[in-house]
DNA sequence: ACAAGGATGACAAGCGATTGCCAAAAATTG
DNA sequence: CAATTTTTGGCAATCGCTTGTCATCCTTGT
């Protein structure tokens, strides 16, 4: 008396259950989806409709317990909120989806601690890691990176394989737009302490302006939110600078709302570049002169970079290093210096 | 001659190596680590100390295949891209982390098909989902809950668990505020067709006027991007409305850039009111009024419904429906009718 | 037509944890 | 001090799949 049992709630259908459906041996289960050209083609066909009337997913965990990999990536950014990491995000996603390989999703909360433990952690469930402008130090970066694979995004090349936007060079051309436009003085807004990316700009910022022989304030460090706008703001107005470059979009913003409530009208009495060209930044008001930066592609090439290292055989020239190029994008918020 | 093998690379170590340094057998390791009581103190320290000593995480693979749990949930949401969702995946996963699951974030690309087809793949390697604004028919989603555990979020609340943000009783107070203005001839701009939450604000906004006895129109469907603003701005003008309710703030900052490129002033000329406050919405021009969702603790909500689920010993009344309220933040893009 | 070689598929041993069962040891009691 | 109860911890089976080994069967060449 054959039992019916169809969808037994919560019993998910085993290779077992195919093999003997199929009237096969379990290993022929596994070689015939796993490494078809193994199994004779009928026998494979065979399977493959037992497997499908069944409806039949293979556990990735007891897949990934053998073979010793899961076929995930864990992707780490200091602030999901951040429109920036959501470009990386996205970008990261669509690759690896692409490559059949799961995302998953961690926020630091900018927090090293956070990020150390998390790469401890995760260490058995993800097979690499993508760092978004991790906050770690080089010598916690490089212990990481000894222990499993890991590419960083804008961080020093030297300790791990890394993707780079170049805004250093996207910061001479936001300096030579504002030169262009008249401005001599000119303020440099930082983010935060710990950001590779601040440190890299502000040294791009002192070399030109030096070389250029420009008067230069600096302020900051300032959390990357809007709401740290108004003091950023407030600070960069008491420089007296006429032209602020910011450390991003989205203090930029924050700056810009503040600048309006005091009256300070942008690009009249101040010219406002930001950096990243996030989502509102050609909506804000005004419309904001920013550094365009291919964000969501770096979160492709970061991931390709990852995936070409945890499977060498797919070839791939496994760079260590790739330097996405940048460019000033002008909207409103640059202008003519003011006439003093 | 003991063999000193620090790190001995890619090898991690497995409750072997640390029963064995701790003198005891694997099960005493087991349950001293996740059943602690069921072993002598000091055992249970001595094993601690090996633990950590071995620098051990228990692989969530192996646990997983015996106890059948993957301590993962997995958020599907239609557009990654938008701040909408951004905000549902923040809260979701503050909460996840909270518990210690782990958030596989999915992108479904506004598909029902592409949704259909991870809620399939990954039956195995998630415990549950949370389906943010499901593009699924309600026979789908049906079959689906059926299959495994899910929360929805906007959805109706006949077929699963759901989180409902209540935008149709904003919509009332949307209409209140553009009828105090002096409005009387209003348009609702529509989003995706197959969007739930576009169907009940629709339904609300028809109610609503027909008991007011306004003069309507409506436009769409406008897919929920920036992109379509300019369409649905064109098409919205065309009707002859003064003022515009519109689907979600994305369309509605697309619409208001438009309007801007063709002139018609807002809202001297017409009114809009967004829907969902998302980023962007307060800094755009002019800011944007719109009924504000408390989408992010939707997240968490959706989150705890479902972890009460997985984890009925934990209590938790497990709820069926969780109502977040709505209200109405005025800006600068609702204003007086225009005189005729 | 027969031997050599290649395809094919069954068996069984892991992968790293959990857990039921039971024996040994410790604590409690009369 | 013996008897009984309670703790404690070891053995081994199990979760679902992969993979090395090897016997069997089918090709193909001479």
């Amino acid at each position: 008396m054959a039992e019916l049992q169809l969808q037994s709630p919560g019993k998910q259908p085993t290779i077992r259950d195919v093999a003997e459906l199929a009237g096969v041996a379990t290993s022929t289960v596994s070689r015939a989806l796993s490494n078809p050209g193994r199994v004779n083609r009928v026998t494979r066909e065979r399977i493959e409709e037992a497997a499908a009337q069944l409806n039949y997913i293979p556990s990735s965990q007891a897949r990934g317990l053998s073979s010793g990999r899961t076929q995930t990536v864990a992707v780490l950014v200091p602030d999901i909120t951040n429109p920036f990491y959501f470009d990386i995000i996205r970008g990261a996603q669509h690759q690896l989806k692409a490559a059949g390989y799961t995302q998953l999703l961690v926020d630091t909360e900018e927090s090293a601690e956070m990020e150390a433990d998390a790469l401890q952690k995760m260490r058995r469930s993800a097979d690499g890691f993508i760092l978004a402008a991790s906050r770690l130090t080089d010598a916690q970066l490089a212990e990481a990176a000894a222990q499993q694979p890991l590419v960083t995004i804008n961080r020093a090349p030297a300790i791990a394989p890394t993707v780079v936007i170049d805004t250093p060079s996207a910061i001479i051309q936001a300096l030579e737009h504002l030169v262009s436009l008249g401005h001599s003085r000119i303020c440099f807004v930082g983010g935060p302490a710990t950001s590779w990316s601040n440190a890299k700009r502000w040294q791009a910022f002192q070399e030109e302006t030096t070389e250029r022989k420009l008067t230069t304030f600096s302020v900051g460090p300032f959390a990357p939110k809007t709401t740290s706008g108004a003091a950023a703001a407030d600070a960069a107005v008491h420089t007296g600078a006429t032209a602020c470059i910011v450390f991003n979009d989205l203090l930029a913003i924050g700056m810009l709302q503040r600048l309006r409530e005091r009256g300070i009208r942008v690009p009249d009495d101040m010219s406002i570049v930001g950096c990243d060209d996030i989502f509102g930044a050609d909506f804000c008001n005004p419309p904001l002169t920013t550094m365009a930066s291919p964000i969501e592609q770096a979160g492709r090439v970061a991931v390709s970079m990852l995936l070409s290292r945890l499977n060498p055989q797919y070839g791939g020239t496994s760079r260590r290093l790739a330097v996405m190029p940048t460019h000033l994008t002008v909207r409103a918020s640059t202008g003519a210096a003011p006439v003093r």
